[in-house]
DNA sequence: AAGAGACGTCCTAACATTAGGACTACATGA
DNA sequence: TCATGTAGTCCTAATGTTAGGACGTCTCTT
């Protein structure tokens, strides 16, 4: 009965842990540099009191930034922001298909083919006229070390057939688009934002419900039928999209 | 020393709770069509099972989709996928002004001005010429009873003068465009993916950490004058992009 | 009415998270 | 050298998460 001073608690009531939430906007603040690199952070127990939390809490959260590289913690002198975590090097989406095929002309990921167990093809009817059948690719891409999308593919199975090795080897859109044989009359792409499952984020080394982009894309031939479906799934902070609202 | 048998833990490792990644993924199965509507879930038993979790864990997960609405518990019989939880009427991305403001003059949603605290308005040398000044307009868009973006708005002070009553009752865009003074000449888009954070999550009833998409606007006059810059923030199960990929 | 198959409850026992407070160790400048 | 400011350590205690297991209760079918 000491005092019943109401408890904000801030930001409680979410199952994720004090620390962890702390250490996001913490790591929020710095990235919208609102603390920019170099600046020493509030000191432990001015954050205890603006975040009405407790010391271990405030320090747990600070070890996980600095255990990331992100904030350098000097005893008895205080914390600091090291880098200022610059966005790595983005995906750009391309907004065409030629955009997109020159795009993976100049980036070669790294590709990591995976076993099956992803969803079976669906097709609206709005997509067009399926092939009779398909060639099921499914693979990570790899940067610069890092796995930055799940991508699964169909593929018309004879247009497959032009080029086996080279579509198993090599990112399929620049592959299609050297065959002779093949023409592209209708290509459409549509993008939602969901959380990371486990699938994914197993596969891309993401946390669990961590932000992700899927991109679909269909591709048709002058006749309508259905010659490619991707399913991308790329990490959200991977994405970039730029448009000309000016048409 | 009784077994050492390797604890795979499945996806230990993460501050998250095992039963909120638990429920996370029978949320993801069901929305999948993976269980779909009416189908009885496999048994707790069996789910303690297949991810090695303890009974607690699965009952934690269960009532936790269950007190959400997507599964009913049904003590004797089993648990079974209530509705299918279909995406709800997500905002359609607009890659046109005219699109976007065509967009705005169907759907009015409600307007709830906001405190400010954002961020200064932040321009590269790209965007264009500033204005002497600008006014700030800071709200949350609200449809069928969901908040779903906040917006924040830097006009240039000329124009906002010219309508201020409408300026601040109506979307901004629309009015914009009706104004016969006013010309266009350039607009431009960026979209990004992150995480909510603390002021994100509280203004649209998020929780901390959820995706959500930051969209960047840009118009300039043809004077090279900007005159409209504008930062959203839009809950990322709200974004919806289709883009035809041959122009 | 009985049995099988479900979910519900309860228990023990580790850990992890968090608050709150006291005290220690370190770095720096006066 | 010493005061000051900062991070580190340690303690108690409450609460939440999780495993593992035993047993209770409900529903439906036979």
């Amino acid at each position: 009965m000491t005092d019943q001073t109401k408890k904000p608690k801030f930001f409680d009531s979410s199952p994720i842990p004090l620390y962890v939430q702390l250490a996001d906007i913490i790591r929020y603040r710095i990235e919208r540099q609102l603390w920019p690199e170099g600046t020493m952070l509030p000191t432990i127990d001015t954050l205890m009191d603006e975040f009405s939390v407790s010391r271990v809490t405030v320090r747990h959260a600070m070890q996980l930034l600095s255990s990331s590289g992100l904030i350098e913690i000097q005893r008895g002198v205080g914390t600091f922001v090291l880098k200022n975590h610059t966005r790595r090097n983005p995906v750009k989406v391309e907004t065409t298909l030629d955009g997109l095929i020159e795009a993976y002309r100049n980036d070669k990921p790294l590709l990591t083919y995976i076993s099956d167990s992803s969803e079976p093809l669906c097709l609206t009817e709005d997509d067009g006229i399926p092939a009779p059948s398909y060639q099921h690719l499914r693979r990570v891409h790899t940067r610069d070390d890092v796995k930055y999308c799940v991508i699964s593919i169909y593929l018309d199975e004879r247009i497959f057939k032009m080029a086996e090795e080279r579509f198993r080897t090599e990112v399929i859109l620049p592959v299609l688009a050297s065959l002779d044989d093949v023409t592209v009359a209708n290509a459409k792409q549509s993008i939602t934002i969901s959380k990371a499952d486990l699938e994914t984020s197993r596969l891309l080394d993401l946390p669990l419900g961590d932000p992700v982009a899927h991109v679909r894309r269909v591709l048709t031939a002058s006749d309508g039928t259905i010659i490619y479906v991707a399913g991308v799934t790329y990490r959200g902070d991977y994405i970039h999209l730029e448009m000309d609202l000016k048409k």
